[in-house]
RNA sequence: UGGGCUAUCGCCAAGGGGUAAGGCACAGGACUUUGACUCCUGCAUUCGCUGGUUCAAAUCCAGCUAGCCCAG
């Protein structure tokens, strides 16, 4: 019987590289790929950077494959990441969104891009190093589960994967704890075993978005404009939208005498809105572009846990079809700063049934 | 031009003779897939100016300057 072949997505850090250590030794015909995604980056930045995708991530994932003794390919998603990500991310800041890149990556390049060509060279799988688990439920669909060791869930960028695309999917480290990872990585011989955990929005590796967006979108992006209440009383003016996210409170320069908080951002008139820490809590939302992954689908109302964002404890709602594509949201206790732009992401335990884009 | 009031950190603001509270803003750090939230640390040798009284003044006195409010 052929052995399984399973294309495991090497990122150049620990996980990923005791993934492919694990499928090696589960028996399955490995081979490691590194994506090559957005790589503007100068000598310097992808020596002090060590992000998923950095310039470095290929040299040490080149290294780690050779002492698996697996075959180690570069695939160039360079455009698809350009496109569904980097152009994505920029457009959504225009509109008065907050983008969530990670989301997007893993929708179209890793699961997408990086699917279909590892099918096409003949795997049966890929596999990430991502600590979560993938289920069979008893109604027959696949789901994804934070892992129990997970001390950050992981879950949450990846709620919009398909039924197709998780029935080829593993995740070979959800099974144990980022210690016995790095302890594996340390006894294998590995030089990443150390290497420290990534951050921060790899195309963006100075983290300043705004600039990002200037370089970018140029003439595009809307300029200084007035922070307002929601009252209409002008407070002052900001810097252009791009600079602002809901629930934001630091780099407003309101000496307002008490904390004062985002509460909207409207791309029409080019105006922050601003109010009280009370202010920017609310029990409802409104989220589109879903994905069912748990459920097939929400027939009726339904009582699950929501996350807002990817740090987000989740809390209990009722969720229920407001349209075609279209789900409400209606929270128990009211929750921090619902975002459009970010995705909400339901639970059932541990499971994810599906998630959107809130609105 | 008369009369009154006020002048303390970028903003607001305590302190009324004993050696400059606090809040906001800002900066740095922790945390972090949101420059998000949150947390920690820092932030006026100096109180509009000039003199005077006093062992000691941001605090009392005088003059000046600026702003505000009434009269004109």
């Amino acid at each position: 019987m052929m052995k399984k072949k399973v294309v495991v997505g090497m990122s150049g850090g620990v996980d990923s590289s005791v993934a492919a250590l694990l499928l090696k030794r589960q028996g399955y015909d490995v081979v490691g790929v590194t994506m090559q995604i957005w790589q503007e980056e100068t000598c310097e930045t992808a020596a002090s950077q060590g992000g998923c995708c950095g310039f470095s991530a290929v040299e040490d994932a080149r290294r780690v494959a050779e002492v698996l003794d697996i075959p180690h390919y570069v695939m160039n998603f360079r455009q698809e990441f350009r496109k569904k990500v980097m152009d994505y991310f920029v457009e959504e800041y225009l509109a008065g969104r907050t983008p969530n890149p990670c989301i997007a990556c893993n929708r179209y390049v890793k699961w997408e891009a990086m699917l279909h060509r590892s099918l096409e060279i003949g795997a049966d799988y890929i596999a990430t190093g991502h600590y979560a688990g993938i289920a069979r439920l008893a109604n027959g669909r696949y789901a994804i589960r934070n892992a129990v060791t997970a001390k950050k869930d992981q879950t949450y960028a990846l709620y919009s994967l398909t039924q197709e695309q998780l029935a080829h999917t593993l995740m070979p480290v959800g099974a144990y704890t980022k210690e016995e990872i790095r302890q594996m990585a340390a006894e294998a011989g590995l030089s990443v075993a150390q290497k420290p955990d990534s951050q921060e929005i790899c195309f963006i590796p100075d983290n300043d978005y705004a600039a990002f967006i200037d370089r970018t979108a140029g003439e595009r992006v809307p300029g200084p404009g007035c922070f307002v209440t929601k009252e209409e009383e002008v407070l002052g003016r900001h810097l252009g939208i791009t600079h602002y996210t809901v629930g934001q409170r630091k780099g407003l320069n309101l000496a307002m005498g008490r904390p004062v908080f985002v509460t909207q951002i409207r791309p029409e008139t080019d105006e922050v809105v601003i109010g009280e820490a009370q202010d920017v809590f609310g029990d409802t939302l409104y989220c589109d572009s879903i994905n069912y992954m748990g459920m097939a689908d929400l027939p009726e109302a339904r009582e699950v846990t929501a996350k807002i964002r990817y740090a987000h404890a989740g809390e209990r709602c009722l969720i229920e079809k407001a349209g075609e594509d279209t789900i409400r949201v209606t929270f128990k206790k009211p929750v921090r700063a619902i975002t459009p732009g970010q995705a909400v992401v339901f639970y059932e335990d541990d499971y994810v049934l599906g998630g959107g884009t809130i609105i």
